[in-house]
DNA sequence: TGTACATCAGTGAACGCGCGTTCACTGATGTAC
DNA sequence: TGTACATCAGTGAACGCGCGTTCACTGATGTAC
């Protein structure tokens, strides 16, 4: 093992990216500082050296996750903007890729629910992850009927949120695909879909 | 201490309105059998005598919820139908005492999440929690651009329990605010709503 | 009517277990001289 | 260059606690005769 604060740095963030998969998969109450930390392949007792506490580490593990959805979601479409833009967003993530993979996929349906029930630190910090969405794709966003584009990207999220938790919650598949379609059309009414659902995950949120 | 098998019933009963309101309250993980058995004012031994285990207490506390919001959002609306009705449940639904009334609400921003990760009953008694929206509601509802009622009323389920979901995890009361409003817009663009928001509670969903 | 017994919802203590957290220790790395 | 010491990330055992579940028991109620 390598001495010195480098090391210490990367050791965090390892632990920092196992604790937002764990949190996502078991949720924060069932995702114990022993799993998080075997992820990281380490030990729970080094734990304290580097959190004060597993809410922090929740906080933290919200604010830093690397490769947040505003942005992932937004790759590749550089020269889109508009209602075209918001469909493809839209599509990306309320996917059944990203409905599969809950470990990887956005806090929000994983998480928003327990946040709702922890103190002021990890409710900051959700909020910083929400409001990412609005600074990042508000400005490419169309406005809606009383919708600013700011607005737009709120309502959006939570239709994408609770479709993503919705979808996967429910026992019948062939349900949870239709829960899935369906958000994604009442989310951009301005274009008629195609009438098929995307197919294999190229471009989707989750490889 | 009265005799008999009313005396069963009504002591199951009282259980079960325990565990929805404790399990919406704390999360299923964070509402023990001990504290629910207490809010029904019962020790947590004699549990087992009623449910066999508290993953099945869960699955019933979803089928049996007295007052399921999909008849409590129409009460009172009798006349009503399209796109004013839709906007009315919409109001009740995506209302401040909702959302601060954890306990006493919907089970789908506060449960959906850590039913998905449990098992198959819990899953199929959630999905009946769910299509049970769809019947009441799909028949008054209206349809939108490649959305017949039923796939509306699933979309709109998804919006308004993300919308509550994310209401009530973010610190800010200002942006609790502005997602619910939000949401109320996106989930009924037919009509340009009032531009305040609604006050008081008079008809929303949670007294 | 009165007595003995059967029933059974609910009590309360106990169980094994996993949790979040603490802490004495290890051992690899760096520094002083 | 070599030796002694300091640093500190991480280990692993232990802690107190609350969990889901079990079970011997209580005591109020109903039934037999």
């Amino acid at each position: 093992m390598r001495y010195g604060p480098e090391q210490r740095k990367t050791t965090r963030r390892r632990i920092l990216a196992a604790a937002a998969r764990k949190f996502r998969e078991g949720g924060f109450a069932g995702a114990g500082v022993d799993a998080v930390m075997a992820e990281a392949g380490l030990t729970a007792g080094g734990f304290y050296a580097h959190f004060e506490s597993k809410e922090a580490l929740l906080a933290e593990a919200l604010a830093a996750g690397p490769g947040h959805p505003g942005e992932r979601l937004a790759a590749g479409l550089d020269g889109t903007a508009g209602a075209p833009f918001l469909r493809e967003v839209v599509r990306r993530y309320l996917s059944r890729s990203h409905r599969d993979d809950v470990a990887g996929g956005c806090a929000l349906p994983a998480l928003a629910a327990e946040v709702a029930r922890q103190g002021p630190e990890a409710r900051a910090a959700f909020e910083g992850y929400l409001r990412r969405f609005v600074e990042r794709l508000a400005p490419r966003v169309p406005g809606g009927p009383g919708l600013p584009p700011a607005e737009r990207v709120l309502a959006t999220a939570a239709l994408a949120a609770g479709g993503i938790m919705l979808a996967r919650a429910v026992a019948d598949p062939g349900l949870s695909d239709r829960i899935l379609r369906a958000c994604r059309r009442l989310a951009v009414p301005e274009l008629a879909e195609e009438a098929g659902q995307p197919r294999g995950s190229a471009g989707e949120m989750t490889p």
